[in-house]
DNA sequence: GTCCAGGAGG
DNA sequence: CCTCCCGGAC
């Protein structure tokens, strides 16, 4: 050890569980195609808006016919709305597909189909939250930028804190958590967030963590004390989907979205099909049109937006 | 039944 | 803080 650096036990162990992560990481990663320096910014980008609450295995196929149609801003852009609501298909939560539109329409028109390159710049672009510019800023970009999500928050409050993170907002520890297990060089913290986001998707899961294939089990304090609470959480149970507004939106929108291209209209007979509940119905009808999601005809029937 | 690589609006 | 927004994997 150096004279000149009295390294702490917590220094150590931050160390050892860097370097043991990273080696997982080599051997490990998925082979996503937006990873490896394959894609450009504005594909890395689509893909972690695509991956909003939506598993990657589901992502993957939608990211390269979409990529492949739009590659860039100003080619997303220019297309119609009507488009890109049906390529979004069934990945859930059709109001990401009109933001990301909207936000390559900033880009194209207001940023010379350039990304921006700074936190601050990404977050003010429509859809483009703190986990989505953070994640953009390291894994496009390569700066040193603490990443957090709730894959993040779990492994590390587990790691580090030997507790379950709890769910509901981001909290100041939570922040400063990862702030203080951030790696010094902007290479290493790329990795570094790629791969405790990864440890949390494929090993450290909320429910039944695979610890025996965990590279840093030996580091672990929530193992190490025998995993107190696992699992445990304070979100409320989820709303139910059976019945909710976001079914009836749903189906809605997918009568829309199997239309032909070019004639996505359906009438009031096959409107009033879809739902038995009229007043539910008519209020999901409503409120997709205020979203933007479809347009309420003059005789009744329904489309997809230009 | 549970879980999601969140963001926006109230 | 709170609620809403989708759909499939397991």
């Amino acid at each position: 050890m150096g004279e000149t650096v009295d390294m702490t036990e917590a220094d150590g162990t931050r160390e050892t569980v860097r370097r043991h992560l990273a080696a997982w990481w080599e051997t490990n990663a998925r082979d996503l195609p937006w990873r490896f320096g394959r894609t450009t910014p504005w594909g890395v980008l689509v893909s972690e808006v695509m991956s909003q609450q939506t598993q990657m295995s589901r992502v993957v196929p939608y990211w390269r016919s979409w990529m492949a149609a739009w590659p860039d801003a100003a080619a997303l852009a220019a297309a119609s709305t009507a488009e890109v609501i049906t390529a979004w298909g069934k990945l859930g939560y059709p109001r990401r597909a009109l933001r990301l539109q909207e936000c390559a329409r900033v880009v194209a028109n207001e940023c010379h189909d350039d990304l921006p390159e700074t936190y601050d710049g990404l977050t003010a672009l429509p859809g483009i939250g703190d986990y989505t510019a953070s994640a953009v800023m390291s894994f496009a970009y390569g700066k040193r930028i603490a990443v957090i999500d709730t894959n993040i928050r779990r492994v590390l409050s587990r790691v580090f804190d030997g507790r379950e993170s709890l769910g509901g907002a981001t909290s100041r520890a939570d922040r400063e958590l990862a702030q203080r297990v951030l790696p010094d060089d902007a290479v290493r913290s790329t990795v570094w967030n790629q791969s405790v986001m990864e440890l949390g998707a494929v090993v450290c899961t909320a429910k039944k963590p695979m610890c025996e294939r965990c590279p840093v089990s030996a580091e672990c304090r929530f193992l190490a004390a025998g995993r107190p609470g696992l699992g445990e959480r304070r979100t409320r149970p989820r709303q139910r989907f059976q019945g909710t507004d976001r079914q009836v939106r749903g189906l809605v929108l997918n009568a829309l979205r199997a239309k032909p291209q070019g004639s996505q209209t359906i009438g009031r007979e096959e409107i009033r099909a879809l739902w038995k509940d009229r007043v539910q119905l008519d209020a999901c009808i409503a409120s997709l049109d205020e979203d933007g999601l479809i347009e309420m005809m003059p005789d009744g029937s329904l489309r997809l937006p230009d």
